[in-house]
This record gives structure tokens, C-alpha cells and sequence, in this order.
DNA sequence: TACAAAAATTAGTCAAGGCTAAAAAAATGT
DNA sequence: ACATTTTTTTAGCCTTGACTAATTTTTGTA
């Protein structure tokens, strides 16, 4: 069995691999400032990683998992998101609530548990802020989805995924109706990187800054 | 937070206080090798909790947990005894599975994830093997019952409680239909420490061993 | 009562995984 | 091109909770 610590790691090391700009090396630093911990301990697990060959490390230029690596973060991963969802929908965790008490729990449950819960859920193929669940055999579907921010005026679309990174940003959504599936569609722009309008589910209109349009994911709706 | 390892030494510390024969000193050598662990690991660890004010320790005397020490004791416990009734009755789980995926998740647990268990299975008052959960607040009740190996002959009566100490056990009692409420009967007792003949639910028989007898625990039928 | 056996404790190690402070290497700007 | 800043690494230390081996203490028995 693989410590705690060294899941985190290679979890973070895989999300963080897979973010946004994929020019954006991984380096120390920044394995150390998303898992909260000083450089120097990042280095240390670093140079052990590498040594366990679960990703290889060039100095001052970044880190990249090894297929080994990948399959422990994916199936990490995959326990992660199969817990959030089952806390959403069999045990009436809010959005906010549930990635917390994932984190915990990723590290504890057996493969067993892993089954039972996949069964009770109906085999799902994506976690409850959208993100896809890597199978058993450590596959993954990279779903891309447009940014709300960037949606043209006018184009109507549907919310696809949400950013689960903070939890008070999530309330918010929540409390806006934004779910999985609602509707919206971009009224206006304010420029000077200002709010946007915009229109939820056909009977409400509200004001959206431009970090929480950012955060939600959307796919044009035609 | 506690560390897992003191939260387990609270409990076995507890267990073994109230297991049985209530003469029998909780000494440093019987917790060892309740845990697992060598002798001197259970010293280092029982100054440290006496320190805490966890427990009082009288050198080669044996322990008593203090009402702090009980309390964590105790949540520990409830923990434990609810996941297993969720295992149990949410997901499916068979009575040998159950212990061991608990003693994992009984530490990763927040307050949250116990309330909502506990609303989902209604709010139970005994465990999957039919020992008393403890409140939030620390009560226990303490439910005894008389052992089946004890039960006179022809004395009609239903299983209320089983130990859980031994996964094959439970493995074997589950494959004869031994299950919280059966009624069973004894019908003959072999001389000489040797086997039961038990009468199970009214359309069985079968004999049983001694030692499953005694870890069967019943309440007689009146 | 004395002495052997059993139980408990002490002493000293080890592995994980953090930390800070200092040193070294690389990147950057003028 | 070189000095400064940033990043990374090294060195050394800490805490947890195990371990073994050696040393008490206690207890049970001849």
C-alpha cells in the first residue's frame, strides 16, 4: 500500500500536468504551493518519486509521471470523484461539502467499496462538478469545454462542469441555481474585463463576475 | 484531531475493559498483543496517552481510561459501529467484510458524514453484529446477553448479538443462516466439551462447535 | 525465602514526512 | 555579460510510532 502522502502527490502532480496551459511546466515550486507544503519537502518527495519511478524529474525544468505514476493518480482520481458523487447524490452532500470529505476518504476506501459504490451510482462516467471519472483500467476522456467567460453573446449553452477548487465560489453557483445541466446564456458584457449578464434557466437573469464565468464550463447548445 | 494510532489505542483500551470478565487487568502486554504490536511500542504509547490525561496508567497494575479518554473512545466506536451498519444495509456488504472496511473509514470520518449516516439508517441503536452503538453524546447502553454454549437444553431463543472478532467465524454462522433475530434451540449438548446439536429457525438443525456456540449470544424467548 | 520466569520498561534505531536556514544553480534584466 | 532575483537543493532537525535488545520489576514456585 502506497502512503497518504505519496497519492496526494501523484494526484496533484496529474491534475496539475493536465490544467489549462499545457506548456506550463510542473515544477517544484509549484508542486509545493498546490499541495501546501515547503519546497525543500516537495524536493525530498520529489527525488523519492523519481526513485520509485513513478515520474521523472529534470532539474529546474519540471517533473512528468510515468505510466506507473499516471495509473496511481488516475486511480486516485477515480476514488476521488466516485466519492464526491456518491456524497451528492446518496447521501445529500452539497457542492461545496463534498470534495473536503473525498479527500479523506480517497485514501481509506478498499476496492470493494470502490465497486459497490460505481454499482450503486449506475456506473457513472462523470463526478458531480462534471469532470470525467478515469475507468477501473486507469482510462480517462478529456472533455473540453468552452469557458462561460468566453461564450459569445447570445449563443445559448449548457453547463457541462464547474471548477470544484473553491468551495465558496461553489455556494455561490449553487445558490444561483447554476447546477450540471442548467441553461444559460450570455445578455451582455461589461467591458473592461466587467461582469457579464446573464440569463439562468429561462426565468432569472443575474450579474456574473468574470472569475466565476471562468469557472464554468460550458458546451454551446445547438 | 487525534492520530489514528491513539484513536486506536483508546478503543482496543476500552473493549478490553469492558470485555468479559471485568477482574482482568488491561495491562500493557494484553494491549500489545490486541494491536499487534511489540510490548514496547505499547509502553511508548501509554505514557504518551497518560500524559494526555487519556488514561491513568499504575506501572504493571494495567490501565483505566479516563472519561476524556473514554469519550474518544466511545466516538470512535459509534464511528466504527455505524459505518459498519451502512456497509452492511446501504451497500451490501456481508457481515466479514464489514469490520475491517471500518477500522480504515472510522478514522477518515467527519461529524458531517456521521450525522448523515446515521439519519440515512434511521438513527439505530445496535450494530451490525448487534452490539450497542454509542450515542453522540458517549452513552452506552450495555446489552448483555447469555452465550448460546450456555442456553439450557430446550430453552427457546434468538440470536441477539455475535462477536465480530473472526471474519471466518462470521463467514461460517452467515452460511448456517445465524443472523440477528434466528431463533435457534439447543437440542443436545455432546458430553465432554464436544458439539452442539442446535435447532435453527424451526426448519434446521445442525451441530455446532463449541467455540461458535460461545461467540453466539442470545436472549432467551419468553 | 530465593530464584526463575514473565512482564514491563529503557535505550537506542529506523522510516516517513514534515520544517527552517543556508547554499547552489538557473534565469532574468540592464 | 554580469549581477540580482528566483528556484531548487542540501543540511540538519523534529515528531510519530514502530522496532530490537538489554535491563528492571514483579510474581509464582520450589
Amino acid at each position: 500500500m502506497l502512503s497518504q502522502a505519496i497519492e496526494d502527490y501523484l494526484k496533484f502532480i496529474y491534475k496539475l500536468q493536465h490544467s489549462g496551459n499545457p506548456e506550463q511546466r510542473v515544477t517544484t515550486s509549484v508542486i509545493a504551493e498546490r499541495l501546501g507544503v515547503a519546497a525543500a519537502s516537495a524536493t525530498n518527495m520529489i527525488k523519492k518519486l523519481a526513485e520509485m519511478h513513478l515520474l521523472v524529474h529534470a532539474p529546474y525544468q519540471g517533473v512528468e509521471l510515468t505510466s506507473a505514476g499516471e495509473k496511481i493518480a488516475l486511480e486516485t482520481i477515480r476514488h476521488h470523484r466516485l466519492i464526491e458523487l456518491y456524497l451528492a447524490q446518496a447521501l445529500g452532500y452539497s457542492w461545496d461539502q463534498i470534495d473536503a470529505e473525498a479527500d479523506r476518504l480517497e485514501h481509506a476506501i478498499s476496492e470493494e467499496f470502490e465497486d459497490r459504490i460505481d454499482k450503486a451510482l449506475g456506473y457513472p462516467t462523470v463526478g458531480a462538478h462534471g469532470e470525467p471519472i478515469p475507468t477501473k483500467q486507469g482510462q480517462i476522456e478529456d472533455l473540453e469545454y468552452a469557458r462561460l467567460s468566453d461564450l459569445a453573446i447570445g449563443q445559448p449553452a449548457v453547463i457541462r462542469r464547474v471548477s470544484d477548487r473553491n468551495p465558496e465560489m461553489l455556494r455561490y453557483m449553487e445558490r444561483l441555481g447554476l447546477q450540471l445541466g442548467t441553461r444559460v446564456e450570455v445578455r451582455e458584457k461589461a467591458p473592461f474585463s466587467g461582469p457579464l449578464q446573464v440569463q439562468i434557466d429561462a426565468d432569472k437573469e443575474e450579474s456574473l463576475g468574470l472569475e466565476v464565468a471562468h469557472n464554468i464550463f460550458v458546451d454551446a447548445d445547438d
